[in-house]
This record gives C-alpha cells, sequence and structure tokens, in this order.
DNA sequence: GAATAATATTCCATATTATGGAATAAAAAA
DNA sequence: TTTTTTATTCCATAATATGGAATATTATTC
C-alpha cells in the first residue's frame, strides 16, 4: 500500500457535486494532511489532468476523469453493449431509461437517457443507490439467492426513503418473489416520491446478475398499465443485453419475443 | 512532483476501451515498470476501487472513477445547470443533443441525449475531439479572438476526417465569419460521415467562450432547414446556459426570445 | 494606501518508504 | 508430470516523500 497514491486518492475524494472547488487550506484541513504535503501531490495531479486549478486560487476535480470513464470496464463491456437498445427503449417507451451495474451492496447507474420529465438537473450515472428501494436493485435481488439477499440487506441496512420504501427483510423477500414471477421489478415512489419504475435484471455469460435496466418516469401510468407494453420491452432489452454479455438461459422457452415495434439492432 | 503517484496515473492511463482489461505482465511491460513496483500500485488502486480484479488474472479501471464524475468541476458547474435545457431540446428536436466543454485545444463531450439513430454504440461522453471540424468546436472557434484561432490551429492541426473536413486556415476563418454572423456553426459531416450538426457556444460570467451545446442527426435535414426551428431552439437553450453560468451580454438586444413550445424551466 | 491577516508556495534536512531485483508461489501449457 | 509463463511476496538499499519553517502572495481591515 503506497501512502503517496493513497493521500493522493483521498485527496480527489474530497471534493463533491455541492463543493466542486476547495481551496488549498480546506483540503490539508479536512484530510489533517500538511499544507506542504498536499500542495506536492495537487501538483502532481494537475499534471496530468486530474485535478485543476480555478481562479489561481482554489482546486477541482479535472476532465481526465472524464475521459478516464471510457476505459472503464463496466462501460466497456457493459454500457457500450447495451446502449443501443436502451436508446430505442427510450424512444417507446419516451421516458427516462436507465442501465445500472452491481456494485458491493449497491447499484451504480452507468447509462442514462434522460427525458425532460425528469425533474433533477444532475444525471444519475455515477449515482450509488440502496438496491431495496429501486427497480432496478430489486429485479437483481430478485435473480440472486436468498442468503445473499440477507447478506445484502445486513450489510447495507434497509434504510427509508418514502412511505413506501420496504423496510422489512420478510416483505422484501415477498416482493422479490413477486418480482422474480413477473419477470420485472416494480418501484411506486420508493426511493423518491413521484418517480415510478420498471426495473429488468442482466446476466452474464455465467448466468450471475451483473446489473440492471430500467423506465423511469414521473407518473404512474409507467408501473399500472396492464397489460404493460413497457415492460414488455423492458424483459426483451435486458434478455438481449444478458444474451450479449454470452448469458444462455438455463430455460430458453420462458424467453420473451422481441416486439414487433422493436427495431433489430 | 511525486513519483509514486505518476506512476499510478500512469497505470490507470494504460486502460482503453478497446483493451479495457490487462494482465501485471502488460502493464508493467507497456510502461516499462518493474512488475513488483506494478503490482504494489495496483494493489493500492483496488483498494480505493479505482481498479478492479477480473477473474483473478486481469485488471480493469473500476467503478469507483465513474462515481468521480459526479464531483468534477465542469459537471457540477456547466452540465448540472445544463442537462434540464438540454433534455428538452433533446425532446423538441427528436435527435442526439450534445454538451461539450472547452479542453485545451479539444472539446470533450460531458453530456448527452443519445437518440436510437445515433450509430455507434458507445457514447460521446468522455469524448476528445479537434475544434475545427465538429459544430461545437467552430461555435467555440468562432467566439475566440482570430490570433488564439490561429495557436489553437496551430497546436492541434487541421487534420482530414472526411471530404468536407476544412483543413486550410483561411478557409476555417471564413467558416468562422460566417458562423458568427449566423449565431451558430454547422457541421456537415465533417468529422463523421452521416452525421450533421448545428452547435452553439456557451459563456461563462466573464464573456469568455467555455463550451457549446448541439443537435446531430443522420440526416441532412438537421443542417438544411430554412428558417431552420432546430437552430432557434438551439441558439436560445445556449444562451440561457450562458445565462445560468452568469453571462451578462453586452448587446442584449440581440437576444433570442424563447420559442413559444418552450417550456419555461 | 498602509498595515495586518490569511493563504499559497517554496525550500530543505531527515527519516520514512517506495523501489526493484531476486526468490517463491501459482497457474497454464507442453 | 514437467516446463514455461505469470503473479505474488520479500527485503535490503537508495531514493524520495515528508512536513516544519521561511517566504511570497493575496485578501482584508483600518
Amino acid at each position: 500500500m503506497i501512502q503517496s497514491v493513497l493521500k493522493a486518492i483521498d485527496i480527489m475524494n474530497v471534493f463533491t457535486t455541492e463543493e466542486p472547488c476547495l481551496s488549498l487550506s480546506q483540503i490539508s484541513e479536512r484530510l489533517a494532511m500538511p499544507k506542504s504535503t498536499t500542495h506536492n501531490i495537487l501538483a502532481t495531479l494537475i499534471s496530468r489532468g486530474l485535478v485543476e486549478k480555478v481562479n489561481d486560487d482554489s482546486y477541482a476535480l479535472g476532465t481526465a476523469i472524464i475521459s478516464l470513464t471510457q476505459a472503464v470496464r463496466v462501460n466497456a463491456e457493459l454500457r457500450d453493449r447495451a446502449a443501443p437498445l436502451l436508446r430505442e427503449l427510450a424512444e417507446i417507451a419516451k421516458e427516462s431509461v436507465y442501465l445500472t451495474c452491481l456494485d458491493g451492496t449497491q447499484i451504480l447507474y452507468i447509462y442514462a437517457i434522460e427525458s425532460s420529465k425528469r425533474l433533477m438537473a444532475r444525471t444519475a450515472i455515477g449515482e450509488r443507490v440502496h438496491m431495496h428501494c429501486t427497480a432496478n436493485g430489486k429485479s437483481i435481488l430478485a435473480a440472486l439467492p436468498a442468503e445473499q439477499v440477507e447478506a445484502i440487506a445486513k450489510e447495507a441496512g434497509l434504510p427509508t426513503f418514502t412511505e413506501t420504501t420496504i423496510t422489512n427483510i420478510d416483505r422484501l423477500h415477498e416482493e422479490l418473489e413477486q418480482s422474480h414471477q413477473r419477470g420485472y421489478a416494480i418501484d411506486n415512489q420508493e426511493h423518491e416520491l413521484g418517480t415510478f419504475c420498471l426495473g429488468a435484471v442482466i446476466r452474464n455469460g455465467q448466468g450471475k446478475p451483473i446489473g440492471g435496466c430500467s423506465v423511469s418516469g414521473t407518473s404512474a401510468a409507467v408501473i399500472e398499465n396492464q397489460p404493460n407494453t413497457l415492460a414488455e420491452s423492458l424483459v426483451y432489452v435486458a434478455q438481449e443485453i444478458s444474451r450479449r454479455m454470452g448469458y444462455v438461459p438455463a430455460t430458453p422457452s420462458l424467453l420473451v419475443q422481441r416486439p414487433e415495434y422493436f427495431n433489430n439492432l
């Protein structure tokens, strides 16, 4: 474990969306790091574009981080394979579409086609969210063995976000069983009031759930249509992404057919 | 300049979209770095999630990089302010919409709402492109003093991408003058065959061009409509983003009115 | 406009620690 | 099984990161 590298990473991690620009004093104070050391490391990070100087009196994360993004494994292997399908899904659904990957006990948003109905300014990409309160997360949990669900719930907890958040482990198991039967998960404002989602799991070549994709809107119509054509498209897309990840389903008979309004990408 | 930090950054930079996973030998060979040193640094990067191990025999960039993205200055200050406007623009245009920022002699794509008409799988986000061959780039160049355009052209060159790429500096100056008069720049397949764009400049509180936004499609219709209502929306959006960045125009009389089909965000 | 305070930057001696060769372990190929 | 390749661990040594102190710069106050 190399001290100076750890310190450099710690420095990059003190920057937040709320405080993207920090002075040398602020950084060294927050990390309890001598100013000269902090200054040295910052100069090194600046030389490679990971940090930049703003108005020559404060520091911020630089654009090199955005470029690095292209080479991140999940982006190259999952996102780039899924993107064309997700774009078409977004156009059919006329709602926001998201791609997430399993990341420890949480899911990480890695791609989004965001409709103007999305209220928040900030893109979801880069956000980490608990699994029990999102359609994406629940679709993954529903594909994991019960013990693993238990382990995740224990480690991450089941924090409350809204009145509909599932905070009871037994209730969660029931919900996951229903999602499993249905073939996709439903989020009825469980993470954010006014946000309704459908989510379906994505598997890799070993059959392991590695992520999910979802359709997300501000109207209950997203989750209430019966029969839900949105869900049909979503499940087809998730299934097709899994196929491209090398997944060979154990029971091919359960495969969903490509909806006729879907182009053959 | 701290050697070990530089080495750590060099390691992160050897990963590419084409080769997202590399073995220890490959990394140490490409960087002419002893295996033990490489191994040490990799272990440090892994401990913070910047690198991850794949199938316990190769290394790849980890998801921590995607999370860091949220705190990058241009994302917090420019992207998050621009996103809602761009999403609405995308819905009106029914085409892909991009946000870029000036990054040295190039532009960097930092946000995108990608329509299914986009041919490439990979998202543009994180990509760096020359300025002379894109609508975004040219809209920025058209807002810079001639000497600076000259300096950029000298440093970055005017490489050819397609038959329509402008590779002559005098021709470029003419084109920029036209873009300036028009209020937006046009890319007629100058970077990629089959890609047509309109781009408009975004300025900051000091009036300096800091980036641009664009509408991009696969049909010549994007750039050929007369009068071009796409352009009207685009220019309005760029202007409104500039205003949110603190820009106070020198000649308010030249401001474009909000198109009536645009919501007041 | 001068004086003061706060912050950033540079310097440098010292001790810490990164370095990389070599040995070992593990995995893949023959 | 043997051989080859690749990954990991070990450790003495030299290299260099460290952080206190001095200096420079910028902002604030009077």
